[in-house]
DNA sequence: CAGGAAAGTCGAAGCGCTTCGACCTAGGCG
DNA sequence: CGCCTAGGTCGAAGCGCTTCGACTTTCCTG
């Protein structure tokens, strides 16, 4: 391939004076610069990523660690991983995808052998053992999620307590008395995996503060673990008049076992979802939902890391306020019900 | 950071030796190695991956061209890509993520600057404009799906044909006369998407083999989109008893939409599905399917691509064979109606 | 017991780029 | 009119690694 020698020959100036013509570090005349660039389109020169690496003491290469399971929530991952990627394009920069069952081991590769600038980690737990790894990197790093102790790390999220308080609230303005949380599959606080907890800390803060009933327990992401979910919440909550589902995968089984059991969404049932704005526009009835802008948090990851890059300032963590679109899933509780009235 | 002449000079040796024990290229004596590999347990040394790239040719980075919109088929995606880069792992190789909007502009990029050493590339359209692109490149590519011209470039897929073929005849063996397929969304016909021809053709032709009645339209990936795409089916082919779907997303929607008009499945509709198996098993009956083996695919294009690299072969197209996995929503086909039943 | 092969190690030459200091030329200022 | 400065360009020194050829030593083999 065309080197950037080639390049300097073909236009009769020096290789240094080609480098600055592409980096823009020193004024270089039109004249030249014209006569540089029409060389480099003749040759067809692309800089050698590796020498440039060497030389010059960065990537233009990110670090995505995402949490490549096959598990739940993938389309929000889906979100967080395209608009990452696309974000650092508009950066000029790329993104070397790791999953998080590496663990640490990737960040320290990657970080330690130069390949990346910086470091975008997904799927953060309350007390995730990445945090002590990051922080002794060379590179910058920036959170999707929020742990207990960021520790000089920037973070970006969604702020899930303030989500678990709107959807409550939503409800209880509503005039609902009581409300059921189907949450996230069982392994995901098993994980320590802190939106959950936070989420469930919102909800249970309006709870009180409304002085609701409630219950709430993690949904396996299949029809039966939605079936099963509901059961105990009816078990707990007799008569119960709105859900909030924080569970994609729940979310359309869960529908489908209310209207089969002939209770209809919103009049019989309230459901406030939590969720990404497609998939509560693609269910049969368009959800009432408090959005998980995977978009946004992407683009926001992005924009953190380019201005730790360029040194801008230091750590800061972003919590996005939620968003409660109300759309067909809620309506008014229905008249107090005779006690004791569903088994 | 340290670098090799540091852990050189600790362990006593030339740079080179320490090369050489790190790439096993050269006889080292056991003591040798010892010294070296203690030094670069001690500085934690890790080779700088520009300088690597510059001097040895190659970066033990795969691009991965992934289709990264929101689309459909969110769920295979992320089987394809979380396969693909542990299978890379496996080889000590890293993967960096090129969403396919870039389009052949990305390509060029990552191979031209020398960051990658081969390249994988999913979502290949019939006629695919990357294809002429890829095959001018230095480096391997191997495509994850099918297109008309292959022309010289390695594929791996699921044979979509058969599995289309695999589907009908199933269903003509359990005695259903008619069958309506429930397709891929417009747009995947639309951008010419190769699997979903191959599907339909092999759907075509069984349906000719069979001697059956048929009614194939694409799908939205909503519950409204499926319940459109159900209706007209059921318009062509009245009292129709097997449906074929070839889309995830419908498939939930479109199970509720049965199950609410009254229609049992599989006493009185027979499903099979075209998904990933944990989509099949995820559902409220579990599914007939036809497995799209996404964990296989992926790491089977990145063994094509470890073979290309060793220089070991040239390309090849390799199409899995479809398994069709009995489970629960398939029977016999109801005793023939008297007809004009159903409107 | 000489000759040669194999084992083990080293030095040095790049790989292709960035960047620093130096140099040369004009132009503006006192 | 001489000098300083800014603009524009060049040469060379790395960046950290791999690899080639050469050298030394050891061990067979005939």
């Amino acid at each position: 391939m065309a080197t950037i020698a080639d390049v300097a020959q073909a236009a009769g100036v020096s290789t240094s004076t080609v480098s600055y013509v592409l980096s823009g570090r020193r004024p270089i005349s039109p004249a030249t610069r014209a006569r540089v660039e029409a060389s480099i389109a003749e040759l067809g020169y692309r800089p050698h990523a590796g020498a440039r690496a060497l030389a010059g003491r960065h990537t233009n290469v990110l670090a995505l660690a995402a949490p490549l399971r096959s598990d739940i929530n993938v389309p929000v991952i889906m979100q967080f991983v395209t608009s990452v990627v696309t974000a650092a394009r508009s950066y000029d920069h790329d993104v070397l995808l790791l999953t998080n069952d590496e663990g640490t081991a990737g960040l320290e590769r990657v970080a330690g052998s130069a390949m990346v600038d910086a470091l975008i980690v997904m799927d953060i737990e309350s007390d995730d053992a990445r945090i002590p790894v990051l922080r002794r990197l060379r590179q910058p790093a920036v959170l999707i999620g929020l742990p207990n102790r960021p520790g000089g790390i920037s973070c970006v999220d969604l702020d899930f307590a303030a989500a678990g308080y709107t959807a409550v609230a939503h409800l209880a303005e509503h005039g609902h008395r009581s409300v059921g949380l189907i949450g996230p599959p069982p392994a995901v606080y098993q994980r320590g995996t802190s939106y959950a907890t936070r989420f469930l800390a919102g909800f249970a803060d309006a709870v009180g503060e409304f002085g609701l009933a409630s219950a709430s327990h993690p949904c396996e992401p299949t029809f039966d673990g939605a079936l099963a979910c509901l059961n105990r919440i009816d078990a707990e909550l007799p008569g119960v008049s709105a859900l909030v589902v924080h569970n994609e995968a729940a979310l359309s089984p869960l529908l489908g076992i209310l209207r089969s059991s002939g209770r209809r969404v919103p009049e019989d049932v309230s459901v406030v979802a939590i969720c990404p704005e497609d998939v509560a526009l693609g269910l049969p009835i368009r959800m009432t939902s408090v959005d998980i802008p995977g978009h946004q948090l992407g683009a926001l990851a992005v924009e953190r890391v380019m201005s730790l890059l360029r040194g801008e300032r230091g750590a800061e963590t972003r919590l996005l306020a939620p968003t409660l679109a109300e759309r067909d899933s809620c309506a008014d509780a229905p008249a107090e019900p005779a006690p004791g009235t569903r088994p």
